[in-house]
DNA sequence: TTAATATATGCAAAAGAATCTCATTATTAT
DNA sequence: ATAATAATGAGATTCTTTTGCATATATTAA
């Protein structure tokens, strides 16, 4: 992951832009909101404007580098796609966020798709519960 | 879909309340953003405000009488709940919406849930893609 | 039926999330 | 180094949803 993925995608390589990568790529947090994304900026004292956060994010989604994911609670969430396609299961109380991919699901989907003459483009697939820590 | 549904979630029986549920349950429309209903409801000469409607439906949500979605799109959509669960096709060209069961998904969701120490309070479960119409 | 009370409503203001405008600055190709 | 192009930051703006508050309505008890 790295500036040649950038310039692939006809961006820049700017300080902001690398610094998101950076920060999405060594993480801890997979899947962070913008602000989280610019807080944790802000706390490296990188000044980088929340205004570009969100450009940065949504190009980098354009470019296939970020996936967008409408978990419950008002903003969206971003990861930094590694790899394959995955769904998630999120925990409603500590937030927790476990990945798993399941091959009769995804497969059932398509059967489902095309039962209804939908020609897929994405899906979501989120399951909420509590996690063992939280029940 | 009556009276006695409000009066056993504790509402009171009002206009607003009663107009938006048979604007729900009549409707051609099963998914609705407050703002559509807010609408509809202009359209039939209701004079109900739109903080109302949303009011009305965030309490009818808890009372078990409607689901909302987040639909890509940015505002939620809301469906009276008829009898059971179900997910959803979403044509993200003309908006049309096809509702879809699957037992071998849910059983899935279910395992999955299991296999991760999850209890399961909901979930979500959206296909986009075209409809025949839109390809 | 009326009076008392408890709730609900409408409007405007506020809050929250994401996008846009525009003057300034940085990156790239020459 | 220069010119051309694209990106940035700050603040304004839009869009969706929620909230505060004075007024109106529905329910209950008298
Ligand atoms: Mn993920
Ligand atoms: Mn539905
Ligand atoms: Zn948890
Ligand atoms: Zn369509």
């Amino acid at each position: 992951m790295e500036t040649a993925d950038l310039k692939k995608a006809g961006l820049k390589i700017t300080l902001p832009r690398m610094k998101i990568l950076e920060l999405m790529e060594s993480g801890d947090l997979r899947h962070q909101s913008a602000e989280d994304i610019y807080k944790a900026l802000l706390k490296q004292d990188e000044e980088i404007g929340l205004a570009t956060v969100y450009r940065v994010l949504t190009q980098f989604e354009g470019a296939g580098l970020v996936t967008r994911h409408h978990f419950e609670g008002g903003q969206a969430v971003f990861e930094l796609n590694h790899g394959e396609h995955h769904d998630h299961l999120v925990c409603i109380s500590c937030g927790k966020v476990v990945e798993f991919m399941d091959d009769v699901i995804e497969q059932h989907q398509n059967q489902i798709a095309k039962a209804n003459n939908f020609t897929i483009t994405e899906h979501s697939l989120i399951i909420y519960g509590r996690c063992e820590n939280c029940q």
